[in-house]
DNA sequence: ATCCAGGTTTGCGTTTCGACAAATTTTGAA
DNA sequence: TTCAAAATTTGTCGAAACGCAAACCTGGAT
């Protein structure tokens, strides 16, 4: 276990309002762990052992289900808190998570929870927020796939990770992790062919430019247009 | 406001594990209100002024588009808390609830939540649990939008509704609430054809009996085939 | 530099389901 | 009882998107 510097994390959301020796305390209790790109953080149906704060990298949550199918639930950020199953009250992960990209990851035993919460009222306070933002969000994903066509969900799928995570290049907004047609297509509840067809058609309108596993969006607010439903009809 | 007698609440999830003075005195701060059918108890983008729960009656809650689509995100049965925005750090409700039938709700200034959630800690915590329960049932419902075909996403809905709800008659089990085919339509993401299509269709197949507004379920584990996909091919 | 596996594109037929339309039934109110 | 509004049923048509298949890139490994 490395010794962190409080500094490095004392800025991110989760651990906002906190005195800096508490932090450093909370920080003693935690790992750091080094995950290299494409290995599974936790696995569904796993017993929830840790919770987990990502410090750098990207994290794909997974859904399985029974059948093999997958439907990717979302995409961690660094500075994000992720399987916080014991904050939910829940005995075992509900999704695999996976290393989009090489990540640094902390995480501290379930067992710690409640102590934790117990002396940091903040920080519990800072993960429900956290738990709030992504029952509304998972709300309006059900909103989003019960009104939208396919065209509209996948724009807005790009349009949320370019912005979550982009990064400015002279072309556009490129997306900083390697993601696949397949893994949009996972996000939006399509096929990687439906995926293939529309980005093959955005980009001959010049809206975005996209290579093997990399996506830039050039022309952001036409997709805007796009996921608002007002592709031309 | 009429005092509520502690015996009527004390065995409601919420507040289980609380002891009954306790329990008293926060209902004491509570009022109590009957909700006559088709009334608004709070709407979409209102500031949360409250937090509620359901004594009595079947509570529906539905987002609505900027374009005026609705979408239902639950229904919450008697025992349940709901409009619990505070909760989630948020300032506004994210959805309107309206009474499906005439209730007996109790509501909570906003401005308790900190109090109520600092005295009694085992109220916050399976608080927190019904949310945690409700963000799995959320990612649970975009895994089906996002794999399943409407047949049995339907069909899952009407299961779902028997079960959390369903009242034993001689025919079988009756949803005990009125519901329309528009109303399943809205929890499932599809248009009321469809599902009265379906509905039809497995009347004649004797698996439901359904009327205006009513359904019974007759052939449960039939609908679960369904549900699970294997309909016929 | 070459090769190969994984990722992507594209075509085509098919299915599912939504859109529109119209008839019919049901229920509550006058 | 009669009537009107709301809910439901049913038919037809067409569009959206999936499934399957095959070809084609592309970039990393050797």
């Amino acid at each position: 276990m490395s010794l962190l510097d409080v500094s490095l994390v004392i800025d991110i959301p989760p651990f906002r309002g906190i005195e800096r020796e508490n932090l450093a305390e909370l920080l003693s209790w935690a790992r750091s762990e080094r995950v290299e790109k494409d290995r599974t953080i936790f696995s569904q149906g796993e017993e929830a052992h840790s919770f987990f704060l990502l410090l750098d990298g990207h994290v794909r949550v997974v859904k399985v289900t029974p059948d093999g199918d997958q439907v990717i639930a979302r995409y961690i950020s660094s500075g994000e808190l992720f399987g916080i199953a014991q904050a939910l009250g829940l005995g075992s992960y509900p999704a695999n998570a996976v290393a989009a990209v090489d990540c640094v990851v902390l995480s501290w035993p379930g067992s710690l929870w409640t102590t934790i919460t117990e002396k940091y009222p903040t920080f519990a306070t800072n993960t429900y927020k956290t738990v709030g933002a992504r029952l509304q969000d998972a709300q309006d994903r059900i909103v989003e796939m019960a009104t939208e066509r396919v065209e509209q969900r996948v724009a807005n799928a790009v349009l949320k990770l370019a912005n979550q995570t982009g990064k400015k290049t002279d072309e556009g907004i490129l997306i900083d992790f390697p993601i696949s047609r397949q893994d949009i297509s996972e996000m939006t509840g399509t096929t990687l062919h439906t995926v293939s067809r529309l980005l093959s058609a955005w980009e001959n309108e010049g809206l975005v430019k996209s290579r093997r596993k990399k996506i830039t969006v050039i022309e952001g607010h036409k997709l805007a247009v796009i996921a608002a439903g007002n592709s031309d009809k």
